[in-house]
DNA sequence: CAATAATAGTTTCATGTGTAACCAATTACA
DNA sequence: TGTAATTGGTTACACATGAAACTATTATTG
């Protein structure tokens, strides 16, 4: 049961690899109750998840409050688009910038899944007691504000 | 700073999101201290990681202990043969079963690759005190073992 | 023993994704 | 003002990935 003896690597107690297992693990599981039943890709349920929350945002708020890249983002609300759960204006001001809004379908869409997502995740929190979450909560917060490009001077 | 009503879907707020937001930044930032320098991808390099540790394991092994489905193993497999990191043996009983090891150009690969991870790891676990580095790895276990094939029953 | 099923691994195909190049509109500034 | 740099967003290309079909071998079973 030793975690680690810091010389010798063990991939399943590696902490990397072990959250990246479990949270695709968690993301694929929780895509299915949306994906074949309404059409919608993971990139696409994070733009319509984030436009359900905060309307009337552009392209790159989008990108900004779904650690999604631009292109990502343009994909995703082109197919939205002809699937006709958004709507898109452009900006008086200035004419590059997005308006993005969840048409009523969208809105229809929105307001189906959220509550999959939101059940889906107090299945999981369930799982663990009230200050286990609490400190996960706290443990995550911490490490988003990790600045991760470290250097490694080896050699 | 609620975590969450319940009933309202805040996606900065919502675990699965955050979680895989999380291990994907881990991960990249990860990889970019072995991609381009030793030219091995990701799922190479947990090849690699898994025959470092136990070698003789035949392709569905691997499977096994890193979470790729075999043919991202037939992938990764096939390249790293041809970049003579690895050897392959079938075995004399079942001809359809390889066996996998590192060759000696891999092994030295991997013993420049597991210290940078290792030390890559303490980075990340330094930020969190020894409470927590546990309950992490506590909750992890939790969750891996969480089934998530539950079945959805709205509607 | 022949026919069928199951297993290990590979190949194929269709799709997803990231990087870089790109276009158009706007801003900076000389 | 006019030229360059920046910004918002899209397109193109090359590569990665997953599902399903396929090959070869071994196990089952009738």
């Amino acid at each position: 049961m030793s975690q680690n003896d810091g010389t010798t690597l063990h991939l399943h107690e590696f902490l990397p690899y072990r959250l990246f297992v479990l949270a695709s693990r968690i993301s694929q599981s929780l895509a299915k109750h949306y994906e074949e039943r309404f059409n919608i890709s993971r990139p696409e349920w994070r733009v319509i998840a984030v436009l359900g929350e905060t309307p009337h945002l552009s392209a790159a708020q989008v990108a900004d409050r779904t650690a999604m890249d631009k292109v990502a983002i343009s994909r995703a609300v082109s197919k939205l688009l002809g699937a006709e759960l958004l709507q898109r204006n452009f900006s008086e001001q200035d004419k590059r910038r997005s308006e993005l809004s969840l048409s009523s379908s969208g809105i229809a869409v929105y307001q189906k899944i959220a509550p999959i997502a939101l059940k889906y995740e107090k299945m999981i929190l369930d799982q663990l007691s009230d200050g286990e979450q609490k400190l996960l909560t706290k443990v995550l917060t911490k490490l988003d504000a990790l600045d991760l490009d470290f250097d490694n001077e080896c050699e």
